[in-house]
DNA sequence: CTGGATCCTGCCCGATACTG
DNA sequence: CAGTATCGGGCAGGATCCAG
């Protein structure tokens, strides 16, 4: 039950003590889009087995980062305010590893919760301040994600609604935001099909969410 | 070799494929501090059996995160610029974990190279940038750190030199950086002994190096 | 002596089957 | 749906040994 400890007496011994182990702070970054049940986080780690999921949601819970949510009809977990801290380091770590991403493997899948947090992660507050407010619609694959941009706050939540542009992409999405790929080409290659609204605006999308690689 | 991977296409995973398995960040956050040995680095992370220290090496190296350094006289590891640019996640990871560490157990050290990456993620460059250049001369246990605030610049080394404070602390001195003790009480208390110079220049050092808890 | 390599033991992880 | 039970394999931990 007790974490394998480093010996040291140390903020970042004692942080991966608690969420060093594997697939926990992928549990942490799902959570941090929103509180999730049991199946939600399987369908979104889909090679995390099944007692390891529960061994993690344990000491998480047991080390104050998550907690069961309120209602107890159905079990939800959501992060503790304290696990919502951790925002920073998986947006850290998000910017790193983004930079380490080769070219999509098809064993490789992409889910709304790592997209989205993949956004949050790009998204650049102070470009989006002077841009008016723009809602975009983005299908990856089978799941589709509302992203509304107003001022410098960024909201993304899964399914549809009206935007002012409708887009399909695939992992290759990724090029555009480390800017390899220039918005107009992506269109025209076929990495992103539009399929709705004007096609510069994925211009202003591009400006929006930037990583460089 | 190849590290196992989480079947993902997504920032936050591979970042962990390659600096997510036990001792790998510790070896980056040591690192940080500066070019180290492999004596040193095993003399940093006394826990650390010395094939997963080889094996860890050698990974980082793969990874392109660290590399042998120049001189081929004696091996020195170091941070590739990739590798470098690991410190805001070893310092979000810090200040997260710094709020989860209970009181220091018999069985934990402080080492000077984890003892400065904290002094790092603690320290505030905006409240520095007011005051007066000044030099601290910190002891810990057997090792002595020189920190030189120069501005919103922060200097950290091992050794002596001309200091305006010299003092000697425990790991307790981490109740002085969160807030928790104030300056006049740890010397009070002897949590803090001011070895030599003005006891109130504790307070300019508290009011630069601290973390909310 | 530094910088590892080698062996063995044990625990965690992974995969699957199963249950309230 | 939300986990628990079980088993095998592989990495971690610790001691020892080897090469430059």
């Amino acid at each position: 039950m007790t974490a394998r400890e480093y010996g040291q007496y140390c903020g970042v011994t004692r942080a991966l003590e608690l969420i060093g182990e594997r697939w926990a702070l992928l549990i942490v970054r799902d959570l941090l889009v929103g509180p999730r049940r049991y199946g939600e986080l399987a369908a979104g780690l889909p090679r995390i087995p099944s007692n390891i999921l529960a061994a993690r949601l344990k000491e998480l819970q047991a080390a104050g980062i998550i907690r069961r949510g309120p209602r107890s009809r159905i079990i939800v977990y959501e992060l503790t305010p304290y696990g919502r801290e951790l925002e920073p380091v998986v947006l850290a770590l998000g910017a790193w590893g983004f930079k380490a991403m080769g070219d999509p493997r098809t064993d490789q899948i992409v889910t709304p919760d790592s997209m989205t947090m993949a956004l949050r992660t790009a998204f650049r507050p102070d470009v989006a301040a002077d841009l008016p407010p723009t809602a975009y619609g983005a299908r990856f694959g089978d799941a589709g994600l509302l992203i509304r941009v107003d001022g410098p706050a960024l909201h993304v939540a899964r399914g549809d609604g009206p935007v002012d542009l409708s887009f399909a992409a695939g992992p290759d999405i990724r090029r555009v935001i480390s800017g390899e790929l220039a918005p107009e080409r992506a269109i025209a290659t076929g990495v992103v099909e539009v399929l709705r609204g004007p096609g510069d605006l994925l211009d202003r999308f591009a400006s929006t969410f930037h990583l460089a690689a």
